[in-house]
DNA sequence: CAAAAAAGTCAAAGCGCTTTGGGGGCGATT
DNA sequence: AATCGCCCCCAAAGCGCTTTGACTTTTTTG
């Protein structure tokens, strides 16, 4: 069954008829075993011990590289695992042999799983990129610093001054990538990046919510937000109408947008509600799984790596800035 | 290795130092051929091909399930696909024997699944009910009907008489059962639902945001929201709030909380912004995870089942009814 | 102190597949 | 007619583990 060439083709049909007749496929641990191939992927998704969070661009992400397996015939294996025991599960994975590669998920700024994996030289893509890491390794990522200083450049042509920023956690290479374009837009400018309109923070609503508010009830308050999550910023939107603010009259905001599937910035069909940079997350899954997939079949070719670009597109959260802001 | 009981400590305690030192782990794939047992779960996560929609609580109940796994040896796979193969798939897992069991995600009406399963013999645990499904199966649930009717009894007690359903979709068995608790509900007041204040869709912001803002442009608006998910609600204070109105004030609205962990609603400090039924999936999963592993483990057990009751908690979303619309 | 019992060790078989090399059958070549 | 070559088919070995039963060593007991 396996398209020898010196078979007839009869035989192969008889075969073939026999096994769909039992309904037979074969055992998928016999073949790894005689083939020493697992034909199956890793995704290890750490758990924020702090507050059990789970990222929630993960389910999207999953869901295009699980498209990609299935095409290939290969099998998704997870791993949930409090971040701290990360490393563990990586030795694990590759010494009981029940993956072929591993796809690394959020790294950090010196992510120690570079390292690790190399060592251990279990084929790995990194969605994202870890500053730092000063040797080659594969990896996919959006271009988030020239995302956020485009996206800064864009509000301080409309006017804005004062600009809060509501990032992630800033250990995350994604995040001080992120602040990086939104310090040198300003820099570029001749503004000093104010501390009290940083913050970074897991991207809850909650936590947008009240970081939001805390800069606008600042004496001098930001007239223009940046949030890293579409979800932080439905925190961000509220805390403005909460003080009796507009979006997109008063207050302009521009969001990170993952394409997640349950939160569309934009159906199509009308104007989306926020103005955004986007990047399809579900497209990146599926990207850096093919990735990883060639990386396998020829694991002798140099590191490969893709800079995905975000595209900023206009909504109804931003308009210039007021005029006794200025 | 394996805790023979003929095998003497001080031999034990060498094999041991000996596989730590070379760093040895015994190869899952032989393993499993040897035992005949997998060690792993199967998830099937389907994607509605419609609108290319990954419902966002399985990252949660995936969380919650891999702690289980994990704690119990087992591995996690994952199959995402398309939900028209589903069925496929599932033979396929089994007859391909990569897994020992698996987990029933998002079940429907007279869900054929069920059916299929107890055909090919292999273990499940459905996070949901089936109904119309007659024959004895393991399952785990919340208690939608219950909940629903009591959040409606809640608001028809607080004045409210028009009070909009903002359901999932109803061919999925748990929107079903909100649906029976809210008519139910109304039934036994006395008062008819009005198909002009129910509708069922995915349950995106969008979504909600529509169908809130339709019924609010009727002219007999509802004075409260009754909201199957805190993704769509958030759509529905969108219009409630682009419309000048304020929720908790001039428009009520209950929402069902599965707990998402990057959309709390409650974070512990301030009242929670939405009155909510809340149950949380995270739970669920870990609990639905134990009850498969129980049940692989002691195959001949009957069913088992689990009905959980969501919690109804107060927030800030839900005031007595306006004079005028009574 | 010898024999029986207990404790510990080891080697072989088998899980279900892939891979390989040896033959059997048949038509073509000399 | 004997040989060669080709096309198929099949049987055997091996992947890394578990399990079993046979065997050896130590301890217990009458």
């Amino acid at each position: 069954m396996n398209g020898y060439p010196e078979v007839s083709e009869a035989t192969r049909r008889r075969v073939h008829a026999a096994a769909i007749a039992h309904n037979y496929r074969p055992n998928t641990r016999a073949k790894g075993l005689a083939t020493g191939r697992a034909m199956a992927i890793g995704h290890v998704i750490p758990i924020a011990t702090k507050h059990e969070m789970v990222n929630p661009v993960f389910a999207d992400f999953i869901a295009g590289a699980g498209e990609a397996y299935s095409n290939a015939g290969y099998d998704m294996h997870l791993s949930v695992v409090k971040d701290a025991d990360e490393e563990r599960i990586y030795c694990d994975l590759a010494s009981k042999r029940n993956v072929d590669g591993v796809i690394v998920h959020a790294p950090l700024i010196n992510d120690p799983r570079i390292k690790l994996l190399r060592e251990i030289g279990l084929p790995f893509v990194v969605h994202g990129r870890s500053s730092g890491e000063e040797g080659p390794y594969s990896w996919l990522d959006i271009n988030n610093r020239r995302a956020f200083s485009r996206a800064t450049g864009f509000l301080l042509d409309l006017g804005h001054r004062r600009i809060g920023l509501i990032n992630g956690l800033e250990h995350m290479d994604f995040a001080q990538r992120r602040r990086d374009g939104y310090t040198s837009a300003l820099d570029k400018r001749g503004i000093a990046a104010d501390p009290a309109l940083m913050v970074s923070e897991e991207m809850t609503e909650t936590n947008g919510y009240r970081s939001a508010l805390n800069m606008l009830e600042q004496d001098t308050p930001p007239t223009a937000f940046l949030v890293s999550s579409i979800i932080s910023a439905i925190g961000v939107r509220r805390a403005i109408e909460e003080l009796g603010l507009k979006m997109g009259k008063d207050v302009s905001l521009i969001v990170h947008d993952d394409e997640l599937s349950y939160f569309k910035n934009s159906d199509g069909m009308d104007v989306p509600l926020f103005t955004a940079t986007r990047s399809s997350v579900r497209d990146a899954g599926r990207q850096a799984a093919e990735m990883l997939l060639s990386i396998i079949q020829s694991p002798d070719t140099a590191p490969q790596s893709r800079l995905l670009e975000a595209e900023l597109t206009l909504g109804r959260s931003t308009c210039p800035a007021p005029q006794e802001a200025k």
